[in-house]
DNA sequence: TCTCTTCGACCGAGGTCCGA
DNA sequence: TCGGACCTCGGTCGAAGAGA
């Protein structure tokens, strides 16, 4: 067990110890639930009703519809609120008009920074939208996603993010939900995808002005139906439109951190051995590969070699829409030291 | 007639009770 | 043991009543 996963192990345990704490106080002295520690009753609009002396449809009214109360009714509710201490109960807001507020995201990971920044924008909108999320990690297995896909359905989500690539757009849109799919195979669900193939272009134009002799793109093997695919298209394109000399290493890219750095070490250690004393620019599918690969070459040789031109791939787009609708974001080419020309 | 307020069905799933 | 009726949670909402 990894130091994060007795972490949260633990954080797990001490929770369902308090819940339980909560619970047994409860059954003994019939006066407490969860949320309130202080063994206070929860306040609802029926304890207001009766404190107030107004039905609890009038209470209701009071916080949909205050204009059809008087003030003075409005001022006494209002009093009552904060006498009593009032907070919302969104549980039996949801039970009552089944709207729950709620967005399922399948995500594959979040070692890969490109998925955690995507979940932290797409959190970000909550204060805008008002929308909350349930977010699953799913590891690309299908059939944990598809569970997870039930279990959100069970919480009666909205409407679903899918970032992983595991289920196709078919099977996606026969849960008559509103989906929208990132950066994945999106023939019958809305989209919304990076220009891949323009954005392998300008890295791969980018790396061939730095001087390299040889250009190597690394990437997981894709169908062409898969947006990603584009970065592959476009590197071997302008590759061979330009008579760049370039290998496509095409391999399974791992399923965690760690996977994913030992197979990027080999790969750098065949690159170097088979193209020793030429310059090389490689162009990888994400900054994270990108990271680990400039990472294990000042491992190994201090610093940046200057015989070494890195560049990475990374985007955050989000939209909804509740038609299929597919929008391509342009490319920034973001230009770092990592890809400075040779002197 | 209009404004303000109340009544009670309803939402969904699980628990309880009672009769067969 | 089984099945059906009823209740529970906390709100919403349409219909209807009360009063000016």
């Amino acid at each position: 067990m990894t130091a994060f996963q007795e972490l949260s192990f633990f954080v797990y345990n001490h929770i369902k110890s308090l819940v339980f704490y909560i619970n047994i106080h409860y059954h003994k002295h019939n006066y407490i639930s969860v949320g309130n520690y202080h063994g206070q009753k929860n306040i609802t609009f029926n304890d207001i009703a009766k404190y107030t002396g107004f039905s609890k449809t009038t209470v209701s009214r009071y916080f949909n519809n205050p204009d059809s109360l008087t003030l003075k009714n409005q001022q006494i509710i209002s009093d009552a609120l904060d006498k009593l201490n009032y907070q919302e109960n969104k549980v039996a807001r949801i039970l009552a008009n089944g709207k729950t507020e709620f967005i399922g995201v399948i995500i594959p990971n979040l070692y890969l920074h490109y998925y955690s920044e995507m979940l932290n924008q797409i959190l970000k909108t909550y204060d805008t939208y008002g929308y909350k999320f349930l977010v699953f990690t799913g590891d690309d297995h299908k059939s944990t996603e598809r569970k997870y896909i039930q279990e959100l359905l069970s919480y009666k989500i909205e409407g679903m993010v899918i970032l992983s690539h595991t289920i196709p757009s078919r099977e996606l849109a026969s849960y008559n939900l509103p989906i929208v799919m990132i950066e994945r195979e999106d023939q019958f669900v809305s989209s919304v995808n990076t220009d891949n193939y323009m954005g392998a272009v300008q890295a791969t134009s980018l790396l061939a002005k730095t001087g390299a002799d040889i250009l190597i793109h690394i990437n997981a093997e894709f169908s062409p139906q898969v947006p990603s695919y584009g970065r592959i298209k476009g590197f071997s394109d302008i590759c061979e439109e330009y008579q760049i000399p370039h290998e496509l290493i095409l391999t399974d890219t791992g399923r965690s951190y760690e996977e994913s750095s030992l197979i990027l070490k080999d790969l750098l250690e065949i690159v170097d051995s088979k193209y020793q004393g030429k310059t090389k620019g490689i162009f990888l599918p994400n900054d994270t590969f990108a990271n680990i690969m400039l990472n294990h070459l000042i491992q190994k040789y201090g610093q940046l070699p200057d015989d070494y031109k890195i560049i990475g791939f990374d985007d955050s787009p989000v939209s909804m829409s509740s038609e299929p609708v597919h929008k391509i974001i342009p490319p920034i080419l973001i230009n770092r030291k990592t890809t400075e020309p040779s002197h």
